[in-house]
Formats: structure tokens, sequence, C-alpha cells
DNA sequence: CCGTGTTTGTACAACGTTGTAAGCAACGTT
DNA sequence: AACGTTGCTTACAACGTTGTACAAACACGG
């Protein structure tokens, strides 16, 4: 059975409050009483309900990270930083797995708003900024690209610089005809089209043509859907000698694919992603890719929430930008074959 | 502002208990006076707090998930399948990420009970019977592999069998000097212990000899343990003609260091793994597995929790067996070449 | 020894919800 | 016309915790 304060009280012979201040480390009470009580707690396993606590407090020490699947690469070692900041400040963490369709993500930015939760991480895939209107004042943090004017804080690294650095990367190694994978023709998708404007920007850069041949899009962002692009591409007859994906995941896809066709990479064909899964280290090639601070984004997110937790409600949202690295490898190595 | 009942009540003119039983759909409730307390209801977009609700009816409607680490492939598809099936049943899923130390998991078994929670679905690393026994009788159910003797219900795959079968395969395919890597020093690595059961019964029945030699350990699971083995291996001297990895991130190791090492899989090593994640349907090459059944495992575990939680806490605990497909692929594919 | 201030403990109410018992109509039956 | 029945609604208490207000015990200086 589950033990309640009262019966540590009757055993300890003290009143319930005094059971209370001695669980939640109160000054005022004396050593021989604390005694007796923690030794009435040890006796009977008592340990807090959380539920009548949580209302008594108004607060939950739960927070939500709402991702659209957790079986994406990206966002498991996302979560699992954020896990890890959010039990520095005692936080556990639920996670939602909105599943990433528009509608989904509407239930799970509103129907969280049932209380148990003291505030929200959302990494959006396809909300808008009205979506997240009835929140009713829960604090919010949003992950990745912004949500244009949204009343939310921000966290993100900044997209377009980083497409533009690794396209540049791609052109430095002499590559001309280089395909982009993963545009997406809704309205939502806010980080193809990021991706999409650093790629132009490094292109124009550079002098090179813009070839609407060469962009492929892509429903989704998973390894299939990355293969998919690229075969299609082939059969179009279009023919890169380099091809930036905008995710690591579209990107393993896209080697597979390449391999298939017996083109190899990065001799025949470089190959450039994003996000820096741990998947791209041990790929063969292993994956040239941007590498986002993920753990600087995690933190950045959790002290947002925990400021707005701790007080200012009402201040501005703020827009905070966590650094990311171009990290090169085998996959666009130069030089007529890959250091073995 | 957060609104009550009692606001809804008051806007709609009736009783704090009517509008409780219109949120919770009582039959008895007068067509107009429903319709009144619905449009209070929305005006004021009402929302039940759910720790009052919990604290008294006693369920919190939340599930916990414990998992060694999140951003294990293996472990982040299983847990999108317990979401998936414990929201048939109205659950909430809280993820909670161990370490997968013996420690770490010690707390999460325990500290866990502090309410909030109904139930735990729990997949062990490190952990023994004995470390379960302080749970207070909340009802919980084991995934992987059997922790002898354990007081909880439990889920899992024919380890042995399955090993044995992937081993055969490897036999089968003229592979003789077959490794193992994964194996376990710990008298935790259960599932290790169980693998190398199934691989040693396989070479048994082919009339192949053991060789100490073949039995490479690792630590943890991680890609980079399984490349590391392989290296081990091959610097020491040691010539397999065929790897078996207790699981796909080892294999995917394994796959890379092979590589590396000038090797040609399946053509000179042939390799298989053990787990089916989906980065295996498209590395290269692909990678044979052994593919647990895991919406089916996911499904099992709720089923089991939900018995306990509808009434027999005290039944004996019941052991279920998940199916498994062994899932040929390019990296253990007959003939000189793997099919283009 | 008294007044003052600090320490230690208590009683009570409240958080927002739902189960229980009971009240009050309106109805059809005797 | 009195009587159960049924349908609908309400008041009240309880779930287990903590904040507030206060009382009792104690320490200390004048």
């Amino acid at each position: 059975m589950r033990h309640r304060l009262k019966d540590v009280a009757e055993r300890a012979g003290v009143s319930v409050k005094t059971v209370s201040n001695v669980v939640n480390g109160y000054v005022h009470v004396r050593p021989d009483t604390r005694a007796r009580v923690e030794e009435a707690i040890a006796e009977l396993n008592y340990r807090p309900n959380l539920s009548a606590r949580n209302l008594r407090k108004g607060r939950t020490g739960v927070i939500a990270l709402a991702v659209p699947e957790l079986d994406i690469p990206y966002f498991a070692e996302l979560a699992r930083h954020v896990v890890s900041a959010a039990a520095v400040h005692g936080w556990t963490v639920l996670i939602d797995q909105t599943g990433g369709g528009p509608e989904q993500e509407r239930v799970a930015a509103a129907g969280i708003g049932d209380h148990m939760i003291d505030g929200l991480i959302f990494s959006p895939l396809a909300l808008t900024a009205d979506d997240l209107a009835n929140l009713d004042g829960m604090p919010m943090v949003l992950l990745g690209e912004r949500v244009d004017h949204g009343p939310a804080d921000h966290v993100a690294i900044d997209n377009v610089a980083a497409a533009r650095e690794i396209t540049a990367h791609l052109i430095g190694l002499g590559r001309r005809r280089i395909a982009a994978i993963g545009s997406q023709r809704t309205p939502e998708g806010a980080s193809a089209r990021l991706r999409l404007a650093g790629y132009t920007a490094a292109l124009a850069e550079a002098g090179i043509g813009y070839d609407e041949a060469l962009v492929a899009s892509a429903s989704a962002w998973h390894r299939a859907d990355g293969a998919a692009a690229v075969r299609h591409l082939l059969t179009s007859g279009v023919r890169p000698d380099a091809v930036f994906c905008f995710n690591d995941t579209l990107a393993l896809g896209a080697l597979r694919a390449l391999h298939e066709a017996g083109l190899r990479v990065p001799d025949d064909v470089a190959v450039a992603g994003f996000d820096d899964i741990e998947d791209g280290r041990f790929s063969v090639p292993t994956l040239t890719t941007i590498a986002p601070d993920k753990e600087r984004i995690a933190k950045l997110a959790v002290e947002l929430l925990a400021g707005r937790l701790a007080g200012d409600r009402d201040a501005p949202p703020r827009e905070l930008q966590a650094p990311y690295r171009l990290t090169p490898r085998e996959s666009t190595a130069p030089g007529p074959r890959p250091p073995r």
C-alpha cells in the first residue's frame, strides 16, 4: 500500500505539516523531531503524491518536448540533450510525437495544454504562428525554423548561412552541377525554404547559374525520400557532380541510390548533408555535413523556458542563434579516391 | 488566465457537478443544459486540470517507458510503437532515459515510483531482479532479456533461437570462420549471453568448432564499439569470413571498419546484425538482420500493463514471446558479387 | 522576573476535480 | 389525488499536499 503524510505523522507523533516541512527541507525543525520523522518516512517507504503536490503548487515539474518523429535520428539526439538539460533544472521531460502533420501538430500544441505540463519545447514541421495562439499563456520555446512573427521564444541555427557555406564547400571542390534535394512545395516547409535560399545564394556568389532541373523535392525527409529523389534525377537524365541534401537522412538515402546506380562517391558525385547525425560518421563513405550544436540548442531552449517560468511571462519573444560547424568528411573528400 | 469548472458553472448557470458531468459525458443531462454548458466551455476555452483529476481518481493516465538511450535507433523505434500502442488506451507515455548503468537504472526504477505514473515499461540493460523490489506494487512490464525469476511481466523474442538461426544462415552460405561481436563479460549482459548461446549452438549443430579468438567483446553496443571490435580482430591476425554482430549498430560499425581495412562485404566477409533498424535497410551494403516484431512487442507490453491496471495485480508474472523474422539482405548475399 | 523576539509546532483552508447521497421536478400509474 | 418512478440537478465531502495564521515553548537582555 501507499502511505500518506498522515500515516507518517501518526507514526512519528507529530502533525502532518511538520512531516511536510521535513520532506521539503524547511529549516526550523528540531534535530530530534526531524530524526523521528525521517525514521518514520524510511520505515513506511513514504513517497509524496505528486498529483497532490502539483495541484497544490500549480506546477508539475514536467515539460514537454514535441517532435515530429522520435526515430528520426536528429530528433532522438536532440531529445537526449533536452532531457539532460532539463534534468539540471529538476524537470522531467514528456516526449510527444506529433507525426509532423499540420493537424496532429495542432492537436499536440493545443491538447498538451491540458495541464500536467509547465512548458513546451516544440519542434514544428508544419505549423505556422497562428496555430499556436490558444496556448493560454503556457510558456513555449520553438526549435528549428522560425515560425514567422511567432509569439514564442525561438532557438535555431542560421540555416541560410549554413546551407550557403556547405554549398560553397562543394563549389570549392570544383563541382559545378550541384543538385539540391529536399525542396518542398508546401508553404509549411520553412527549413526547406531557408536551406534552398542558402544554396541559391552560394551559386549566385560563385557565378553559377541556377538550374531548376537540379532541384529535387521530397515530401518527407527520410532515407527513402532521398533515395527516390536521386533515382528520379538520374532517370530524367540529369547528371550532377555533387548533391546537397537538406538533411542527413536524405543524404544517406542518396548515397544508397548513387551506389545502386554504380556511381562512386565522392569521385563521381560528392554528397553533403545537414544535421550531423551519428549514422553519418559511420556510413560508407562518411558524410560531410553541417553540425548544429545540438547540446547548445537544447540548453538554450531549456533556459529560455526556465526564464519564462521564473517570471517574465510577458517579455517580448526572444530569438537565439546556436552555433554550427561545417564538418567535411569522405563524401566530399577531394582527390581521385577517398583516403582509404 | 486558466478557467475552472466553477467559472464555467457560473457562466452557464448550473452547478459545478453538472459541468463535470458534461465534460465526462455523463448521460443524464438535458440537451439544452448540455448545450448551454458546452457553449460556456467553448467561450472560456476551458480545459480540465489534470493534476486535480488525477488526485481525485488516483490514476494519472501516464505510463513510463524507461530505455537505456533514446538515440539508439532500436529504442527510438520501439518507443514510437509503444507511444502508438499506449495511445489506443488513452495513455500518455513518459519516456525516461536511464543511461543504461546499473545505478542510473535503479534510480529510474525507484524514483519513478513518485507517482505521476500508473505503470512502467522497462527495458533494462544492467538491472537484475532484486533491483526491482521496491516498486510498491506499481505494475511493470519488462522488455528484452529476461531478468531471471523477476517478479514482473515480460515480453521478448526468443533470442537464442534467433541467434542460432542467423548464425545457421551464415553457415549455409559456406562460411566457416564466423566471428561474434558483442559478447560481454559483465554478469548483466543477459542479451549478450543469450545471443552467444544461439551462436555456439548453431556452430555445434554444424560441427564447427568454437574458436575463442573469433569472439570479440564490446562494452557498449554502439557503432564505434563494433568498428573497434573488428579492428581489434583484424590486428590480432584473425581472418573471419563472416561476422555476426549482436545488434545492428555494432554491425554498421563493423561494416565501416571492414571497409577501411579494404575488405569487401559480403565477398570477403559476410555481416549479420540483429534488431532491424532503419539504417540497415539503406547502408552500403544493406544489412542482413533479425527483425523482431517491434510493433507486436510494444502492443503486448501495453496490453499486459493494461491487464494489471484493470485488476489482477497479484496474478503470477507472465512471459510472452513476440515473433521475429530472419531478413537476409546484401551483406550476406551469396555469389561472387552483391546484386548490382 | 518580566517583556520581547525567535524558534518550533499546530490547525485550518485551499488547490480543482469527481463520487455519493439526496433533492426536486415531471411523469404515468393506481 | 396520492404514489412511486424516472430524469436531471445540486450540495457536500474527499483525494494528499502546502501556505497562512497562530499558539506554545524557549532564549535573552534589562
